[in-house]
DNA sequence: TTGACGGGAGAACGTGCGTTCTCTACTTTA
DNA sequence: TAAAGTAGAGAACGCACGTTCTCCCGTCAA
């Protein structure tokens, strides 16, 4: 197994894990485990467990946001690929493994702690919002919409990580609907 | 020093460290040091440390909510009403040991591992919502408001939690009262 | 064929922490 | 005053886990 695989497994199982049951509650022998890479070779690969926290972190950060602009981009309609965004809420909310927002999940586990996985929340969040605010621009909409957008965007992850199933996404994507007028 | 006031100073100080750092982040000598009860005592009064995060988050759920009831009393307007969670929100995040929200930052922290815990957070966050509904419903105003207001309220928080600022609470107010017409 | 190298399995080490135990000093009561 | 019970300080215990080390085996060059 070369190199590059290993890193992947390794993230893999890391993603799998982290996000199942929070970073604390994993060790190192459950990612040996569940990605088939050596501890030595683990640490070859992550000095240090929480490099791995954030590698699984930025990892997951690009792909969260791939995956929301490809499905938002299929709408042609501006003012449509605002409520796109709920949509793909609603998707993600449905899948069977979903747990929540990993990136609060993790400020709630971490944040306190450590500086570097708040940092990476921060960041997360705040190209969430830009990417808010670029629909709204495109849609011709006043900036001031974006704020309120983002915080139902935000109430609906943390609601549906809570208390499970789509709803939160239908009822944030009728309250945007009501607010982009 | 009798049971009450060391279940008291237990508490106070469980909740001043758990919710600064976190659940994990902080030992039984830690809470020995903070509140002057000695561990054998903490444990006479609490068997294990989970069932002194219970205690904790069920005496905060209480507090929570009786100074949000009571700051939303102070208002004669029903409509006004519903406004004024925001503004307690606003005035809640502004204050200088403010880390976001107790509940959704256990939930990260202890939801996948502790049922009890995670029904406590379910608990609480359901009890804020039907005050909302009652608001809601006192306003004469459709039962449809209640999600979108609570999601909005629930996106203030986790964002000031990660942000800092109260500005959240200002955006979801101004959001709010959109959605009120 | 042999010797060196790399990698895997898992034991070992050190530490932190939840929980319990021991010892001592003080209070209370007969 | 003496005996007994109580509480506090902090040592001790057991375990989990992050990290490192050891041993062994397969591979490959000379």
């Amino acid at each position: 197994m070369d190199s590059a695989t290993a890193r992947e497994q390794a993230l893999d199982a890391a993603e799998k894990l982290f996000y199942a049951r929070g970073v604390q509650a994993v060790g190192m022998d459950d990612l040996r485990g569940a990605s088939g890479v050596s501890l030595k070779r683990l640490y070859q690969l992550f000095p240090a467990k929480e490099q791995l926290v954030e590698a699984y972190l930025e990892r997951r950060d690009v792909r969260w946001r791939g995956l929301l602009a490809q499905s938002v981009a299929r709408r042609e309609d501006p003012r449509e690929r605002i409520l796109a965004v709920f949509d793909w809420l609603a998707q993600w909310f449905g899948e069977p493994d979903f747990h929540g927002c990993a990136w609060i999940n993790a400020y709630g586990e971490l944040g306190a702690t450590s500086e570097r996985v708040a940092g990476q929340v921060r960041s997360h969040k705040r190209a969430f919002r830009e990417y808010l605010g670029a629909l709204v621009a495109d849609a011709g909409l006043p900036d001031a919409l974006t704020g309120p957008l983002f915080l139902l965007a935000e109430g609906a992850m943390v609601t549906a990580g809570i208390d499970g199933g789509t709803a939160p996404a239908a009822e944030a994507r009728e309250a945007a609907r009501l607010l982009l007028g």
